[in-house]
DNA sequence: TCTGGGGTCCTAGGACCC
DNA sequence: TCTGGGGTCCTAGGACCC
């Protein structure tokens, strides 16, 4: 029998923050996202008071004056120190542990019941995070990852005698029960805002409900992914533990800017920033990119003023992990893509097509330029031509893509653009 | 005035090939 | 005049997670 414990910590960024600053205890607090936007974090007091997650800073400006709430901007490097001494301690407990997030990680307990009470244990977990790092986490311990979570929930709400610990696989089946009709199906890992309502309709209103449902119907009307959350209700593991981080298949670099930005050297800076961090986080996992694309937009909650966003995906030449390449391609895009005389708010740059750097294509032609010399370059090039006109390929850039294309097999479209203008509400 | 920044997986439909 | 069926690849969109 598998057993899952899923091991969470309690208002992270929040507590992180107080353990930093001893004076912020008791108080309430609030961590905020990127130019102070959101809510990112709250702690206890402040859940108390009703703030919401996620809502703008803006918006319950005057409700913290009020109530004494204090904010502060968010730090991520400290938050990813704590992190990995919390997994350290972790490790302490299971030889197989899996990092689902910045505060949260599974851990496989298979035969530790033999010896002890899984709750003991899973108390014994919550005492040394606390002791060793001062950070309080719960923990919920079931058979598979989808209850754990329910579990990891219940200890939270301090449902079921629980103080931060459930342990779901000892419980009698009349408890657990009563116990997951006590949950709303919203709460179910997998099932999120769009679903539950859909889900209400039917007459599943809690998590016991769900699990109650027939999975094949659950199937044909929604999709395998929610039937899988039934069947993990149901206490058939459906989902594995997951111990090697795999390669990122796409990587975003994006932000909002602090003020609107209307000039094109303004956003080509941003992007060029935005492609610089994207291709380290490339190179950290050794990979290359086959393609770049990026997107510039104006505010989407200013409903009075003009809407624009556009964004262009660039087939790269050949994949790479370059800096400089990737700017450059990401100033090209710019070109296409920037129209004068709006406010822009966001901007971004995405990484696809990655695949190990080892795989990389082979350099045929030498770099662009190099190639723009070379005997096979002109070669290839006049295939081209003469297969679909004299004068398809022109520029620099344009010749390096089309014998990309033709390397594939496949010569248009050569860019794939989507972008959309909207009229100004008067 | 001020509204985050990342990611994943699945499905449907069209193009294209044999 | 009749007009198949199976497979792959790609894209867009929808859902979810933290």
């Amino acid at each position: 029998m598998t057993i899952f414990a899923l091991v969470d910590c309690n208002n992270f960024y929040a507590s992180c923050e107080k353990l930093f600053d001893p004076k912020l205890e008791g108080v309430p607090l609030v961590v905020l996202s990127n130019n102070d936007g959101c809510v990112v974090a709250r702690s206890a007091e402040v859940k108390a008071l009703g703030i919401p997650m996620g809502v703008p800073w803006f918006k319950i400006r005057d409700q913290a004056k009020q109530f004494g709430i204090q904010a502060m901007s968010s730090n991520y490097t400290l938050y990813a120190d704590m992190s990995n001494r919390v997994v350290e301690v972790l490790e302490g407990f299971s030889p197989n542990v899996e990092v689902y997030s910045i505060d949260e990680s599974f851990l496989l307990l298979d035969g530790f019941a033999a010896t002890q009470s899984l709750e003991a244990y899973g108390r014994k977990i919550k005492d040394r995070v606390q002791h060793w790092l001062g950070l309080a986490v719960c923990v919920g311990i079931a058979e598979t990852k989808t209850l754990a979570k329910l579990a990891n929930h219940c200890a939270k709400k301090g449902h079921a005698g629980s103080a931060g610990v459930c342990d779901f696989t000892t419980i009698a089946p009349s408890e657990l029960t009563r116990v997951l009709s006590k949950i709303e199906v919203g709460e179910t890992w997998g099932v999120g805002r769009r679903l539950a309502p859909r889900l209400e309709k039917m007459g599943i209103h809690t998590v016991h409900d769900l699990r109650n449902a027939n999975a094949a119907q659950i199937r044909a009307q929604f999709s395998v992914v929610l039937e899988r959350t039934v069947m993990e209700l149901k206490g058939i593991a459906c989902l594995e533990l997951e111990e090697t981080t795999p390669d990122k298949k796409q990587i975003v670099s994006s932000r909002s800017f602090g003020q609107r930005i209307g000039a094109f050297e303004h956003l080509a800076d941003a992007l060029a920033f935005h492609a610089t961090r994207a291709a380290e986080k490339l190179r950290s996992q050794d990979s290359v990119a086959g393609a770049l694309t990026i997107f510039i937009r104006t505010n989407p909650f200013a409903l009075k003023e003009p809407q624009y966003q556009r964004s262009i995906t660039i087939p790269l030449p050949q994949a790479t992990q370059d800096t400089r390449e990737l700017v450059k391609w990401a100033g090209r895009g710019l070109r296409r893509i920037y129209r004068r005389g709006f406010a822009y708010a966001k901007a971004g740059v995405m990484l696809s097509e990655i695949r190990p750097a080892a795989l990389a294509q082979a350099d045929l032609f030498g770099s662009m330029e190099d190639s723009a010399r070379s005997d096979t370059l002109m070669g290839m090039m006049d295939r081209i031509n003469q297969r679909w006109g004299r004068g398809t390929l022109r520029t620099a850039s344009e010749q390096a893509e089309g014998i990309w294309k033709m390397n594939r097999g496949n010569l248009s479209p050569r860019y794939t653009t989507s972008w959309s203008e909207l009229p100004t509400v008067s």
